[in-house]
DNA sequence: TGTACATCAGTGAACGCGCGTTCACTGATGTAC
DNA sequence: TGTACATCAGTGAACGCGCGTTCACTGATGTAC
């Protein structure tokens, strides 16, 4: 490898880091073209030698984001013993919570209001998906443990979206014939960690939850429990513990 | 009243309207004083004479983004007979969905990511709760017809939070009583709620759920079924039907 | 190893924009006597 | 009702910024013979 090629990936990489910089401590909207240039000691007109323009440094920094938060929760949530299923759950939520308030401008620009002028490409769909993922495995496992042919039915309407699903999950290798309600509460697992998330960063817990922590952590149980609730015949078998 | 009078009302009334065009079509970051000046024919420094910048004009947005959608959905359901709680609670969600897809930009001003540099000052709050009140009266209105005493704990590590709420909710006129879990039904409920609408504005069903109509019905139906399973003594006379 | 040529990083300047806010001033409207 | 004065809406210009992107050019690095 050349000199040049050396100098060339080292100050891709520094560019990079001053963008996630700027995006942390600014935002979205901070992360200006000529503040980058300025950062970095060098012309603005330098910096398009190594990228096309914002809108690429943008892509890179949301799948930097996507990647970010799902390796950080995988992390956490490989230290869980597999068995333990509640606890790997929870861990799920507690760790997207955490990782959000320490990276509150990567949050944002993932799952906050669309960047103004910005379309985020194709190339960003498969890395938004870690955490999704994480649970759907979660509740694949449950029902591997404990399922068993009958459950709640869904309904009809949503029938479509279940079979995409299913798809999905075949091709992340998970078990397929889990029932529609169970896939169902894991997607609203989904939604209730995310609400509640982006309701703490918004500040509109202000006057009613002040300790989110124990307030996400009480989502997970009831949504943890909600989902095995949906497997009726473990309902029958042993009733609502653990 | 004087005729400047008259026409000091009538502008200010269309500055207002011009924003809230401006931030429909181009959401918070399209409301620019220069641009506004420009739709309204008038040089910029003239705005300066009926709104103080462009944070006023930002937080009276605010409150009416507030204001609309609680006004939209307090009709929608004022529309539902009293005693059909469970139609009133899903007339809520559904409305709310309804709304935020009609005034996108509108949503995200006051649930998406905060503007970068604008601070909502404290008149915001008390326009903010609109919606909430909603849920909490219907919560409230179950706990009257049905409950009586006893009810599923709630975390001692939320009590805090459940007083602060419970005080809140006495400010607006509602029964006192109702147990600490059923009033944390309640709130996870809103969370899901503005959770789903959130993720559907943002794209990120774009995988999974396509008929987001159906979805928010199921979440609604499941929420409201929650919201009834914390009242115990319920649960015992009659089970999980209705 | 040395020379000739090709590659390419970074500069400096420019293009063509945009913004929020202030302020001296003009001319119309309103008020008091 | 008429006049003198006060109020105030809106202008036009300026202040002091900012932005993304392009492009001819310089000078250093790399390559082929």
């Amino acid at each position: 490898m050349t000199a040049r090629a050396e100098a060339r990936d080292a100050f891709r990489r520094r560019l990079i880091d001053a963008a996630y910089t700027r995006l942390a401590t600014e935002g979205a909207a901070g992360l200006r073209m000529r503040q980058l240039a300025r950062d970095l000691n060098v012309t603005p007109g330098a910096l398009y030698r190594y990228v096309s323009g914002r809108d690429e440094l943008l892509t890179i920094l949301v799948i930097d984001a996507y990647e970010s938060l799902a390796e950080t929760v995988r992390r956490a949530e490989a230290g869980v013993p597999r068995t333990e299923l509640e606890r790997r759950w929870l861990t799920v939520w507690v760790t997207v919570r955490e990782w959000a308030l320490a990276h509150r401008n990567e949050y944002q620009l993932i799952y906050g209001t669309p960047v103004p002028g910005y379309e985020a490409p194709a190339e960003t769909i498969a890395p938004a998906s870690g955490v999704t993922l994480l649970l759907a495995q979660i509740s694949s496992d449950l029902w591997t443990a404990r399922g068993n042919g009958a459950a709640d039915p869904a309904p009809v309407s949503l029938a479509e979206d279940l079979s995409r699903i299913a798809a999905w999950v075949v091709a992340h290798g998970m078990s397929v014939d889990a029932p529609g309600a169970m896939v169902l509460a894991t997607v609203e697992a989904w939604t209730t960690l995310l609400g509640a998330v982006g309701l703490e960063l918004g500040g509109h817990f202000r006057g009613s939850i002040h300790n989110n922590a124990a307030y996400i952590e009480l989502l997970a149980r009831r949504s943890y429990a909600a989902l095995r609730a949906t497997i009726l015949n473990d309902r029958v078998r042993e009733g609502a513990d653990v």
